[in-house]
RNA sequence: GCCGGGGUGGCGGAAUCGGUAGACGCAGCGGAUUCAAAAUCCGCCGCCGAAAGGCGCGAGGGUUCGAGUCCCUCUCCCGGCACCA
């Protein structure tokens, strides 16, 4: 077949696409001749379309993939869809449709949108986390989890909505109130099902460390995230009753320090509005109550918290130093968090920066029981020192004096050991984590209540617990309530009729193993099989930094517990990881008093450049008024900034929207939009294409039946031709191996660059450029894949690119009878001096000493010291 | 506040072990082609300077024959966490 002159991006796309379809080209088989390599990207959310981010996250994906799969491995790349949620019940409430139909149909257009991009992926293990098939398997790990005690029953704070009669999510409440109703949101205390991640948190802090492939801040956010810090938690005790007679918190106030060596410094206590005692001291006490009120409906926001002013109250009340027996005030804090320790702390203002900003400004004592070195205390303001627990030495602390902080710690601690009424612990910032969501759209929870048994897990015979497909939510209650095909069922144990759990997981449950289940498609028998043994874990796993927190520290605590059940035996599901930096576009909007914010699409503006061709401002093409330019920003619906992939797809095709997102920025940093870039991209597979038609037309009707390249001695052009196409390729290894994708598309750009400056008129130079064009094509083929299967297969290299072997860079290619060193003189470059190849440093010395540029700088000096840099240059030191 | 990451032409970004800073591309300028335009092709393109040359990787200092790269001080930007006791 003759290869058309003009690129034409769609036919050559379609070919490729049909060919792969053809061939089931990317499924995956178990296959333990070869290694093997799991790549994974984030399944997507069914949202309605995919958008420039899932563009990016899955090309990086496929470039790995491809890459791989020609280096001999043996490689699967699936795709899901992480299909409960939300979204899909809000456009539910809208549309009047189901759930799942507004979901099965996003799905659809979706995975045609992946299949015109040309991605590598193996259709046949395909899952969505909204079928039964998937989340009986949720169910079913769920009920090991509450045979291990990980899984639990209690109350939880909720927003409630009072006129919808249903449980908002946090970013459902605006300004405290309901995004629909309006109502003044309230907040609920309704059971719920927890997991209890924090058995192991020691561990998912500790296997970090093993996560060598992953990014560093990732790895330092879950660190932070995880929380860890090691002290004392001790009582203060106390005999305040409550109105029954009975002693609050039997008699004890508990507080958790990390700096015990101070606590005979301590010179009050200061607990969060919720705790016992302050709402006991409240009871007789209107200032205080209506203190405590403000605390509790304070704003939670960060930016709020930051600004704060650290307030306080007295209650009154009176607890007992368990060291010194001194009589110690309790205070209700707005900064103590009823939700980290005990909901106390003790106070030291002489050693605690807080605590002395808080003693100062309600006059309360300060004692210092830290001394570094002969510094002077004063408690007229705060100094670093006071806090530094390296240099203390305790003092005016009776037996304890003189110790540093470990002494100190440790000696104190054994005495309220002894006292028992104290003990060393570690204390974690993070929760468990609770998965009851009072939503319809999800996977139900496995358990019945029943009016003589409480609630009961469902047997395994009776999993998967179906939800119905067909309700439609009107936006007030889980339409669930309504259901008593589903409501109604028989208690397991005693057979009486039962009521069955309306709560749903939360969605995070479902992406927390979608990765192996991958690995085990089509097993209705068990959750993972021999088959996942085979592929896990993820070699490769990418996706946005969003989730560097949530999704992947609840995927590791999810795999832990699998492989404590028994199903796994790995500790960590992705060994590799990357995260992908966001994609940005221009953002434009116009401020107006009557309509508020108009933003304005990229493409609706005309834009005003300054003299050196920045961006400094844009009219409106409707209006010619001028509109504000708000820089780069990611692209997102309300600011009308985002790029349709099936318009770029249509206009350029997939291969130029997938080289300009990997040539453009590295893959972990943003991307910049650029509609100038796109043209770009284009033009350089224009280039290629029409090299490729060169090849056709001049080349290949040269090419001798029998190749002489490697016995050939090449002229100087064609050797520089062909070295310059090696030391491209080897450029390219290297960067792929550093996942640095946007040089490797560099290398690929000057290649052809060379390849179009070559000499084309003889059957040596025809197979140099068969050789050099072959490498650049594959080089090029994870990146844009149908251009250059197409070419590889007309151009008769073989049948399918994807098979062939990838390019290694040859030594003789590589090699020169002579090399340029570049001469500096005191480190200045001033000119360069040819050598031959094997020259010895002496030699080379020599050389450089009497070259032009050396001569002309020495001015006649004689060299002090000569410094040779092998391959690289010459320094002469006068 | 703490912890990370970063600052290189008009722009996106290169520079592997301390060894020619600005690869590759975009934008811009000049030219060829064209009746003209688009497309395409060729050339130029950090700053100062007529040139020789000098200066240049956020600022300042240091180490070195040689620093974007290593060390110290400062500064600004981005991200995460945050009254965490």
């Amino acid at each position: 077949m003759a290869l058309p002159e003009k690129y034409d991006h769609t036919a050559t796309e379609k070919t490729a696409q049909q060919y792969w379809d053809k061939t089931d080209a990317f499924r995956a088989v178990e296959d333990t001749a070869k290694p093997k390599y799991y790549c994974l990207s984030m399944f997507p959310y069914p949202s309605g379309k995919l958008h420039m981010g899932h563009v990016r996250n899955y090309t990086i994906g496929d470039v790995l993939t491809r890459f791989h799969k020609m280096r001999g491995y043996n490689v699967m790349q699936p795709m899901g869809w992480d299909a409960f949620g939300l979204p899909a019940e809000n456009a539910a409430i809208a549309n009047k449709v189901p759930p799942a139909q507004w979901t099965y149909s996003n799905i659809e257009y979706m995975k045609g949108q992946l299949k015109s991009l040309g991605f590598a992926i193996d259709w046949s293990r395909e899952l969505a986390t909204c079928k039964p098939d998937y989340y009986k398997w949720n169910q079913w790990l769920f009920l090991r989890m509450l045979e291990k005690g990980i899984a639990y029953k209690k109350t939880q704070t909720v927003n409630w909505d009072p006129v919808d009669q249903t449980v908002l999510a946090n970013e459902q409440v605006i300004d405290g109130r309901g995004w629909r109703t309006g109502a003044v949101v309230e907040k609920r205390e309704i059971p719920g099902y927890y997991l209890a991640i924090t058995q192991y948190a020691e561990e998912l802090l500790g296997d970090l460390d093993t996560l060598e492939n992953w990014p560093e801040r990732v790895r330092l956010m879950q660190a932070n995230w995880i929380g860890k810090s090691t002290g004392v938690r001790f009582a203060f005790p106390h005999d305040i009753k409550d109105e029954s007679g009975s002693l609050i918190n039997d008699g004890k106030l508990w507080v958790f320090t990390t700096r015990a060596d101070t606590i005979m410094g301590v010179t009050f206590c200061a607990v969060a509005a919720e705790h016992p005692l302050a709402t006991h001291a409240a009871k007789n006490n209107p200032e205080l109550a209506a203190f405590i009120q403000k605390c509790k409906s304070g704003s939670v926001m960060e930016a709020d918290m930051a600004t704060m002013e650290k307030e306080g109250l007295p209650t009154g009340l009176f607890v007992t130093h368990p060291l010194t027996g001194e009589q110690v005030e309790v205070w209700v804090g707005n900064y103590v968090l009823m939700s980290y320790g005990d909901g106390a702390v003790m106070a030291v203002p002489a050693h605690d920066e807080r605590d002395f900003g808080f003693a100062k400004k309600y006059n309360l004592p300060i004692k210092q029981v830290i001394a570094v070195g002969d510094k002077i205390f004063s408690t007229d303001a705060w100094q670093e020192w006071y806090g530094d627990k390296e240099h203390g030495v305790t003092i005016h602390s009776g037996k304890y004096d003189g110790l540093g902080y470990k002494a100190a710690v440790d000696a104190i601690a054994d005495d309220l050991v002894a006292k028992n009424i104290g003990e060393k612990k570690t204390q974690w910032r993070l929760r468990d984590w609770g998965i009851s969501r009072q939503r319809y759209w999800g996977c139900p929870i496995p358990i019945i209540h029943c009016d003589d048994c409480g609630s009961v897990p469902v047997p395994d015979d009776q999993l998967p617990v179906v939800l119905p497909e067909d309700c439609v939510p009107d936006g007030s209650g889980n339409p669930l309530h309504k259901r008593s095909d589903f409501l109604n069922c028989a208690c397991p144990k005693c057979g009486k009729p039962a009521r069955r759990e309306t709560d749903t997981m939360d969605t995070f449950v479902d992406s927390s193993w979608y990765y192996a289940r991958f690995a085990t498609p089509g097993n209705d028998k068990a959750m993972v099989d021999e088959r996942a043994d085979y592929w896990m874990t993820v070699d490769q796993y990418i996706g946005g930094i969003e989730h560097a927190i949530l999704h992947l520290l609840y995927s590791r605590f999810w795999t832990k517990v699998m492989r404590d059940v028994g199903l796994v035996k790995y500790r960590e599901p992705f060994s590799r990881l990357l995260t992908q930096g966001m994609v940005l576009n221009h953002i434009f909007s116009r401020r107006s008093d009557k309509t508020g914010i108009e933003w304005f699409s990229p493409d609706s503006v005309d834009l005003i450049l300054d003299a050196s061709g920045r961006v400094t401002g844009a009219t409106a093409k409707r209006d010619g008024q001028p509109v504000d330019y708000g820089g780069y920003g990611t692209m997102s619906k309300t600011k009308l900034n985002g790029v349709d992939p099936n318009a770029m797809i249509e206009q350029y095709g997939a291969d130029t929207a997938r080289f300009f997102m990997m040539f453009t920025a590295p893959p972990e940093q943003t991307l910049e939009w650029s509609d100038a870039g796109i043209e770009g991209s284009y033009r350089f597979l224009k280039r290629v294409w029409a090299f490729g038609h060169v090849f056709a037309t001049q080349i290949r009707p040269q090419l001798p039946t029998t190749r002489t390249l490697a016995s050939t001695k090449l002229d100087d052009k064609l050797a520089s031709l062909r070295r310059e196409i090696h030391l491209n390729l080897k450029q390219a290894n290297y960067d792929l191996g550093k996942q640095q994708f946007n040089t490797v598309a560099s290398s690929c750009m000057k290649m052809l660059n060379a390849l179009e400056k070559a000499p084309r008129d003889s059957a040596i130079a025809a197979e140099v450029i068969e050789e050099c064009f072959g490498i650049l094509l594959r080089v090029l083929s994870p990146i844009t894949p149908h251009i250059t299967h197409t070419l590889w297969a007309d151009l008769g290299y073989g049948e399918d690119i994807l098979q062939a072997a990838w390019p290694e860079p040859l030594d003789a290619a590589l090699a020169q009878d002579e090399i340029e060193l570049v001469v500096q003189v005191l480190g200045k470059t001033r000119g360069s001096v040819k050598v031959p190849a094997g020259a010895d440093n002496k030699a080379i010395e020599a050389l450089a000493i009497a070259s032009e540029a050396a001569q002309k700088f020495m001015e006649g000096k004689p060299a002090k010291k000569v410094i040779v840099v092998p391959g690289r240059l010459v320094n002469i030191v006068v």
